[in-house]
RNA sequence: GUGCCCGUAGCUCAGCUGGAUAGAGCACAAGCCUUCUAAGCUUGGGGUCGCAGGUUCGAAUCCUGCCGGGCACGCCA
């Protein structure tokens, strides 16, 4: 259910049939023919560059192939126009009637309508947030989280079977800090002054009901504890805190992960997990579930990844080269152990464990993506920010090199936001604590203005977030415009209502729509399937925000043209057959708006008060 | 120094995965309007698509080299 398709469809069965009384276009290679709308409207509906990219092959002059095609296309009677234009571009314009029974397909479709199957249930796994559980989300998580949470929501209305998930960085240094950190927040609790918080440590305050929980809990019994234990207890007890933390956090903005995949499981075997199940039960993962994948039981998931890699030789050791120019300040020669990331376009090969023995980040990566492709993801998307823009190519390079090609991964990197209040740009400081929460953002200007904003941009450039200018109920704010369009009409139906009370828009008579804007609508209209469909293929989710935006827009338009022209208004006192006509353009364009905010997780408002 | 991303109107950005005379909003200028929901409408000026080559019927889009900006750069996560 894509114009463009079927009228691609309809350009290579007229070529087929050509080809049996042109023997020069015989065994031609149709894959370069296209069909798209004109720039320009006055071209007609769609074009093809049927002719000129065939000339070529077929060693005949664009023109010719044009005239056979234009020829055989002009039997379909869905054609007003076919004609040859410009360097042998076809011109089609379709009659006004083809686009009157497209709007009635539409209205039958209901909120069915830019549902595709062009996914084909392909299993895709798509990793976002992934903030590490040291404390509340900030705004620079932001973006990624509703990048991710569109691009899904996307996909699965593409047809593709999304799974959402979550890597909780559970394991490593951040959570040895935390612990520390908590641990002082306990002794606070039990009512000794821990001045300052001292430097390396977080110094937010969401650590205080973390130290309170546990010596309301467990008295003074922690600080007799010996320090391994302590550390061990506190790590798990905040790590679980702040994901709650952070699961609240997301829930604000609408997004609930599927996953919540946890990043220390990966360094456990079946025995080794056994002391610590509380810990993953609590987290909500699910150990059995795991382990049951899991083919060598003794073997944890990292020294598996590393242990398949090595069978494939792309393990070493050896001594990397120092970064050519910018030589850092402690650099020593160091045999390591490497992957071979080289071979998989990477620029230098990549660590896989520290000179203490215990595996790097990277290693731990390694495994989790091996882990979503035995899962059945053989297509991944990572979302990250833009400063791990470094870690893109040794990732696609492990994946590539784990799956033996098998396995796609797309790494999506969101750039910046820079908050604006008045203009200025807010500072924020992560080393003093004095950064914007997300939470802030939300309260502030609520969840739909910042889901819209943070995908009213390309995912690689850098975005402006004025908390003036999302608020604002003006046409320069798209958010609003957009919202506004849709109480427009829902507003027309209610007061349609009292015109017409008890009408069906069911039986219009769609030949009374004949203002040319009209029908421009039902042609933007008819394109959101496949701007769907591009969208979803090129994972880029901020596509469905402007074609949100171009439809209001148009719809605003045709609604401003009733305030010049009364005929042209929606209700019309005491033409009914007119008015339910119109009501039931405007009702497909409430729908199709409504699936383009539904998708972007924003509310479709009824009213706009 | 190397890699990745970006460079489009005065500003903020789109540009449908190579198509025709490159678009929108803001700002600017002129005129109109006071509403089926007010948060307006119409029209106009404004461009070396960073620069230079290349690929081809055709390039803002793909390739190469420069210029400028951001990010990253052996065990952090």
């Amino acid at each position: 259910m894509n114009i463009f398709n079927d009228f691609r469809q309809e350009v290579l069965t007229a070529l087929e049939g050509l080809q049996a009384t042109e023997p020069r276009l015989k065994g031609c290679e149709m894959l370069a023919v296209t069909l798209e709308a004109p720039r320009d409207p006055s071209h007609g509906d769609f074009s093809t560059n049927a002719a000129m990219v065939l000339s070529k092959q077929a060693g005949m002059k664009p023109r010719e192939i044009a005239d056979l095609l234009c020829g055989a296309l002009r039997r379909d009677s869905r054609f007003e126009k076919v004609e040859v234009a410009g360097p042998g571009f076809i011109n089609l314009r379709l009659t006004a009637d083809f686009w009157r029974g497209a709007l009635a397909a539409i209205l039958a479709d209901a909120d069915q309508y830019g549902v595709s199957k062009i996914g084909a249930g392909i299993r895709v796994s798509i990793e976002y947030v992934s903030a590490n559980p040291t404390g509340p989300m900030h705004v620079g998580h932001t973006r990624g989280a509703v990048f991710g949470d569109t691009l899904a929501n996307l996909m699965e209305k593409a047809g593709y079977q999304v799974c959402r998930e979550y890597y909780i960085n559970d394991a490593g240094g951040q959570v040895d800090v935390l612990a520390r950190s908590a641990y002082l927040r306990y002794r606070e609790a039990l009512g000794e002054d821990i001045g300052e918080i001292p430097e390396g440590l977080y110094p937010g305050d969401y650590l205080k009901p973390v130290g309170r929980a546990i010596a309301a809990r467990d008295g003074g019994k922690w600080l007799s504890e010996p320090e391994e234990k302590r550390i061990e207890f506190f790590a798990n007890f905040a790590v679980i805190e702040m994901m709650k933390l952070i699961k609240d956090d997301l829930r604000s903005l609408n997004i609930v992960h599927d996953t919540f995949f946890s990043e220390r499981i990966l360094h456990h075997n079946a025995e080794s997990v056994k002391p610590i199940q509380d810990y993953f039960r609590d987290l909500g993962f699910d150990t059995d579930d795991y382990f049951s994948r899991r083919g060598d039981p003794d073997k944890s998931a990292v020294e598996a990844a590393v242990h398949a890699l090595k069978q494939k030789d792309l393990i070493y050791n050896g001594v990397l080269e120092p970064p050519k120019g910018k030589l850092p300040d402690d650099w020593e020669p160091r045999p390591q152990t490497l992957f071979r990331a080289t071979q998989f376009g990477d620029d230098v090969d990549r660590a896989l464990k520290k000179s203490d023995g215990s595996s790097t980040y990277f290693a731990s990566d390694i495994a989790y993506h091996h882990d979503k492709f035995r899962r059945g993801y053989s297509h991944m998307i990572d979302v990250f920010g833009a400063d791990h823009g470094g870690y893109v190519k040794r990732m696609t390079a492990a994946v590539a090199a784990l799956t033996g090609g098998k396995g796609v991964l797309d790494v999506k990197i969101c750039q910046l936001v820079r908050l604006l209040r008045n203009g200025e740009q807010v500072k924020m400081s992560k080393r003093s604590g004095n950064f914007v929460t997300l939470r802030e953002v939300v309260d502030e200007v609520g969840p739909d203005a910042v889901r819209f904003m943070m995908l009213y941009r390309k995912n690689d450039a850098p975005l402006d977030f004025d908390f003036a200018k999302v608020t604002e109920q003006s046409r320069d704010n798209p958010v609003f415009y957009v919202q506004y369009a849709h109480a427009r009409i829902c507003s027309v139906l209610r007061n349609a209502q009292d015109a017409f009370p008890g009408f069906l828009t069911e039986t219009a008579d769609l030949l009374l729509l004949r203002d040319e804007t009209e029908l421009s609508l039902i042609r933007l209209m008819a394109a959101w399937p496949r701007m769907v469909e591009t969208a979803a293929q090129m994972h880029e989710p901020h596509r469905i925000a402007f074609y949100a935006h171009d439809l209001a827009s148009a719809f605003h338009g045709l609604w401003n043209k009733g305030n010049d022209d009364p005929q042209l208004r929606f209700i019309v006192s005491g033409q009914k057959d007119v008015t339910l006509a119109r009501l039931a353009l405007i009702r497909a364009i409430k729908g199709v708006i409504a699936s383009a905010l539904a998708i972007l997780g924003v509310a479709a408002q009824e009213e706009m008060r």
